[in-house]
DNA sequence: AGACGTACCTGACCGC
DNA sequence: TGCGGTCAGGTACGTC
């Protein structure tokens, strides 16, 4: 489920193993993803020492010597497995192993992720990174901001939470997440959205991502599973996937009520009509 | 320009 | 048990 708090947890994850070490082997088991892997993409990664790990949006960024920046997408169900000697599955299309003798696989059945190289001078105007709005637990995301982005938009504002230009790395579980902590339909005009009520969808985004980041980091140790999988823990959401379940907070208020679910272009979003106006 | 539908790909699950 | 239909967390592109 890689939304904004679970790539977070990747990328952390993988810095652990990775900064300070050199990519010893680099293997691409196909030549495309999403999107085609960069010539020699396998190559220009070789050898060389990892500096740093961040993420923009649900976009990682490896950071080399050399001024080289690796850029990854995880797409719907990319993952980042750490292997335990076992021979590399169908779906394990990359394979990168340090210095150290670690094996990280990067492993997406339904190849929707991508990789791609660019340099540090460049991936701050890289094309897939270029129009992305503000980081939501950045300065920049506030409810002033938001309000201008909303003003002019007829949109359902859970569409808009979705578009990457608006706010950058929320994805279908986390945008109904934080509506119904804000208390906002989903159905809602994004424009009005503004003032008071982007105020409480700010606090109620920030709050939502930041505590899924802390569930991630707690549940096991470096972030790693027994598993060996990076980043993915249990997580359990207030609405996400619970139609038909009495909503939570009207049930600790003692009220019957249960968790709706909607279509809006074509994603299904989860509510609780009675909170969320 | 903005909003919407659709495509990309594979696996899991449900009902018959 | 087997099969077809439906759905899935993201993004980009084409079309009004």
């Amino acid at each position: 489920m890689p939304e904004l708090p679970e790539v977070e947890t990747v990328c952390r994850g993988l810095a652990k193993i990775l900064v300070g070490h050199r990519f010893q082997r680099v293997v691409a088991r196909r030549a495309d993803l999403r999107t085609p892997l960069p010539r020699h993409f396998a190559e220009r990664l070789a050898g060389r020492k990892i500096e740093r790990v961040d993420r923009r949006a649900k976009y990682i960024l490896v950071h080399l010597e050399g001024g080289v920046v690796l850029l990854a997408h995880l797409g719907m169900s990319g993952r980042m497995v750490i292997a335990d000697g076992a021979a590399p599955g169908p779906h394990d299309h990359v394979i990168f192993v340090t210095d150290e003798g670690t094996e990280i696989r990067f492993s997406d059945h339904r190849r929707f992720g991508l990789m791609t190289l660019t340099t540090e001078a460049d991936w701050p105007e890289h094309p897939l990174l270029k129009g992305l709005g503000p980081e939501p637990l950045g300065n920049g995301f506030n409810a002033a901001e938001l309000s201008a982005e909303l003003s002019g938009k007829s949109t359902p504002i859970k569409a808009a939470l979705l578009d990457q230009r608006v706010v950058a790395g929320l994805g279908n579980i986390y945008a109904s997440e934080s509506l119904y902590r804000a208390g906002i339909s989903p159905r809602r005009k994004a424009r009005s959205c503004v003032g008071e009520r982007a105020e409480r969808l700010v606090a109620a985004i920030k709050a939502v991502l930041l505590e899924a980041i802390a569930a991630g980091g707690s549940s096991f140790s470096d972030h790693v599973q027994p598993t060996g999988e990076l980043g993915y823990f249990q997580h359990s959401w207030a609405v996400y996937g619970r139609e038909g379940e009495p909503c939570p907070r009207c049930a600790s208020a003692g009220v019957a009520c249960r968790v709706k679910r909607i279509l809006q272009s074509g994603r299904s979003s989860f509510f609780c009509s009675r909170l969320q106006r």
